[in-house]
DNA sequence: CCAAAAACCTAGCAACTCAAGGTTTTGGGT
DNA sequence: ACCCAAAACCTTGAGTTGCTAGGTTTTTGG
């Protein structure tokens, strides 16, 4: 008989997906080890296998419960969050890569997140005044230069990643002209990394 | 006496790249291990370690051979290559999370690499009448659009880069035509109009 | 043609992911 | 209150990995 988890499970869960996060924001280019996350939370490597079965889905849970804990944020706190997270983004490029491959655990979760959030920012985008032939390419490169920029930032700390948004925002939002309904971009496509 | 590199030195290294690139895009999601390079051209690992130092400077050679490559190119071209070769993309997204750290030895090769494309670039944009309060911005944005593009593009394949890629470069070229470019954003910090 | 440097190999270390099997802890049914 | 099966966790170990130390073969300048 299936019993399910018990009850201290999903705090355990919890505990070694916040640990896996510092220890991402704290190692520098060195590689983090499941041996690593485990003795952060007290345990063996076996024993946080045992919550998330392997090393790369352990690392997808930290994203996906990065993005849950933003999700309906305002999308500028949240890139400022990223801002101040530089080992979350590394550990997004890490994951991002990797997913590429159709047989990769986390491939699904990707292609999701990237058309929810396309989704998302399109909607946003055409009630700003944006015509629908041109939402879903605005959208696509909103998100591109969110992701490309944050790359940038991380090779050098320097460049305003919100500023540069920003200004990439409103120009596409007055794609058609239309200077009435400008909303300025006090609302970026946020992205929780 | 120092002598320098033998004869046939330049070419095994040569070969080792484009071995390395070769596990590289026929690699899915599983790890490239050096091991694999040196058997691709009948070597032990030991002795492709001895060429490029350590696996990292190995992976940017690749990058570096790659760029050399494309120095001077149509960018359209090179675009169109990259879209070839998924697993380069790939490549340069590890080598990319990684070098983040000033500490890692790909790291001035990145910073640098990025401010070279930056500057190309930017003056292409100015040649192009764009003006130059505007020009370092739409690079920045140029560049992350296509680094960012490219993994979406990994994820999802159907998605045509240079399609929204041109556009996003006429878009930016005929800034100055629109009167919407300084309307917001002013409060940004590091531009002046 | 001959030492010495470069090229390359063998052997092995330390660290890694992950699986198999055992032991301890938890909690629903009686 | 007490089972006892399932969950939680650990120990052990197999198979890879990056990399090094030291030896062997190949190249080449003098």
């Amino acid at each position: 008989m299936v019993r399910g988890p018990y009850a201290k499970s999903s705090a355990k869960r919890r505990q070694i997906l916040d640990a896996a996060l510092a220890v991402y924001a704290e190692a520098g280019s060195r590689k983090v080890s499941v041996r690593e996350i485990a003795q952060r939370v007290g345990m063996t490597d076996a024993g946080v296998l045992h919550h998330f079965g392997s090393r790369e889905a352990l690392l997808t849970a930290v994203l996906e419960a990065r993005d849950e804990a933003a999700a309906g944020g305002d999308p500028a706190e949240t890139l400022a969050r990223n801002a101040a997270t530089p080992g979350l983004v590394k550990l997004f490029m890490d994951v991002a890569a990797a997913a590429a491959e159709p047989s990769h655990p986390a491939h699904g979760y990707f292609t999701e997140r990237y058309a929810r959030y396309r989704r998302r920012v399109a909607g946003k985008l055409v009630r700003d005044g944006v015509p629908e032939s041109d939402a879903d390419w605005a959208a696509r490169i909103l998100l591109a230069a969110t992701d490309g920029l944050q790359v940038q930032w991380l090779l050098e700390p320097g460049i305003d990643m919100a500023a540069d948004l920003n200004r990439l925002a409103t120009l596409l939002t007055h794609l058609t002209d239309s200077p009435t309904t400008s909303s300025c971009g006090d609302d970026l496509p946020g992205r929780g990394h």
